[in-house]
DNA sequence: CATGAATGAGCTTTCATTCAT
DNA sequence: CATGAATGAAAGCTCATTCAT
């Protein structure tokens, strides 16, 4: 209902690469511009706070493209949210790791999880707003159903190597072990500024997060090792 | 000063106070009750989703007497966001927990911590709306520097007790542990919108939080334990 | 720009332009249309007294079109200023006057000025709102700067043909003449009200101006002459 | 209608002096500070810009207090433009001139006019304020007919002195001299902001003003004398 | 494909004024 | 005399969206 011309449509509009005779019709890097800036002013505002006019204005086009091409605010948030979620996915199907050495490998899904929330902050903020509106648009999104998960999958391969070595306990699973490097990851980045007020201290410090990292890492390990601390 | 009495009295409505008859003019209970739909209001719709109309329709009062008693929406929010920061400290004060018994005070310190958090979804979405605006009311507050996270005083003495029993290994923060904590308790509600629809399963469901509840217990207790697993 | 078609126009309303069945986007004419009432309203209210919706409400446009073209009220106060000071100019520049008789011309002017404020109130109020609030606007205005006064220039002219013909004296300046008849004229429209309530008779009066007109005349026959004409 | 109790009223208030129990309760302080303070608000910010509750705020007493004396803001208004008119009528009545040297009193009058105009503004923007509402205020004043413009009065005398010396013509008004000191006066001083952006230059400046008062007496001179003065 | 003009509904905020005590 | 609480009406301004070309 949002997207009427893509480039699905070999014939009817020539856009994207060297058109014949129009002069700015691309169509593919005009919505493209349109994602990328109303990314940034979505995860800036929050989906009430921001402003379509704001998004035409930092934008080559006009407001009615925007209506154009996504039909709606909430359609054009809808994508946004698409488009940051197979960003991940595609980030993590890069992971490549080793799996013959599972610490090592536990420790980089660590750092690459943590990293990528740091560097990525308008994902943060973007799934905040999301849950603020009770994930009411990814569950519009047909295309949000197909994201895989690969850090999951990835984990679940770690643990299996961990346990096959006599390393790791058997007894836990990727999905926990993955919710707590995510939780502990995007909790510290999410909750910064309240943080910082809340503990008096900054929190953002390259050093305050250096030493989070080691905490999470020390904790990740403690979870999958065997044996098991003896707790009564 | 600011929960008073609400629909909550004994009797009807002689509202606050002595008085017998005044239908008006009780400043106590008409802050109060700004406040309460305030809190709904925001963490429904977030700072700029939330309308005024829509507060000063839900109560006794009109618009105006927000602007008289709160100056702005602004003011009202840091007031709302002050309110609900005390209510948790307060909360956290009334912990009594037995340090003499370690690992039993932290499981109750994890129960407290997710427990509030689920009972109190408008805190969540409070610290998330704070967030989004990069914590610039909270600086603003000068109350909420009052505030002094009882519950990491709480840890603090557990840790203190676990190692002075031999049970806990010393390098460790309260504070860390209060973060990890708060982290997987608060993630795990914050996000459980997104949560659910990534992992393809109802994050809500009560069995879904007992386990993740016994998760957390289980990785806060290897993480305090020594001996530490021996990952080299 | 800014003085288009109005209902001044030949036929009954194909508006302005070559368009023929188009009731609406008329930029032109709209703005034309707000800018004059926008300032009958500020001449009558003052600029914290007129009020935007009476503006609207007296246009065939709405509200939502003022802030559209002139972005605040502030902006609209600013434009009508600019207009009102563009349009005396271009009076004063269609002053044709013959410098060969330089008393006769003085006197001209001297009608020319007295008049213009007479026949403009809303130029006379429209200064005094502006210098209430201390010239703020106009130093604003980047048209504003482009105005040349040439009434002043016309003076400098037939002083100068005043001299040489050996009628006028020649230690005076354009800009004093200028002040002098500007301060009787502007003054009189100005303070009509207060004026006439204390001096106990109508200034308003035909026979009140025209005395007052051939006194100002006098005035500065006066003042320019040496020896003073012995007109009795 | 506004004003209930006053000095006038002997018994039932005993308040002004050194009241019996009551603690602040000085009504005409209380009324004179509210003027003064209101004079401020309405010479700077017009009948429409001024505030009763900033009016309220810089004074000792309350929004309440301005009701109980003044009625209304208009009511307020009227009262203070009462104020200003009586302090310039007291203030003239305090002219001493020697009428016996016509030239020097007549420069005298000059001096006094602008001077008064230049150290009141607030006597200017009021008189423009009223003027802006058509004068509907003053008319309403009883007390406003009472002023008897002892300038004119002076006025008148001095040019009797100079006639019968032999100096002055003997058809001019003191109206009109009064109004052609006051109108020179008070447009400098009215329109200096708006004059100064017209004219490119400082017209506050201290030698402009100066150069100004001295054009002024010049002409005055010349209007009243015949044969005039033989300063080149 | 693209654009500038237009819009109705609703937003936050302000104001002079009055009520209850 | 005095005060803090309360208020209805309306102010200036903004928003997502659509129309005409």
């Amino acid at each position: 209902m949002n997207q009427p011309v893509h480039s699905s449509d070999p014939l009817l509009s020539p856009s994207s690469g060297a058109s014949v005779s129009s002069r700015t019709n691309d169509p593919v890097r005009t919505m493209a511009e349109i994602l990328t800036v109303a990314t940034h002013e979505f995860a800036d505002k929050g989906l009430t706070g921001a402003r379509i006019d704001a998004i035409a204005a930092a934008t080559r086009t006009s407001k009615r493209m925007i209506y154009y091409y996504f039909g709606s605010k909430e359609g054009l948030f809808i994508e946004v949210l698409e488009t940051i979620y197979r960003r991940m996915n595609d980030a993590e199907a890069q992971l490549v790791i080793d799996v013959s050495t599972p610490l090592l490998a536990l420790e980089q899904v660590v750092h690459f999880v943590l990293d990528y929330y740091r560097h990525h902050p308008e994902f943060v903020t973007l799934l905040n707003t999301e849950n603020l509106h009770k994930g009411k648009h990814i569950v519009k999104s047909l295309r949000a159903r197909e994201f895989s998960s690969p850090a999951i999958a990835v984990i679940h391969d770690i643990l299996r190597a961990g346990v096959s070595q006599g390393l790791f306990r058997a007894d836990i699973s990727a999905r926990d072990v993955y919710l707590l490097i995510a939780a502990t990851g995007y909790f510290y980045m999410s909750n910064r500024y309240t943080l910082s007020a809340f503990l008096g201290e900054n929190i953002d410090a390259p050093q305050a997060v250096a030493q989070w990292k080691s905490f999470v890492i020390d904790t990740v390990f403690r979870v999958v090792n065997v044996p098991p601390p003896s707790h009564p």
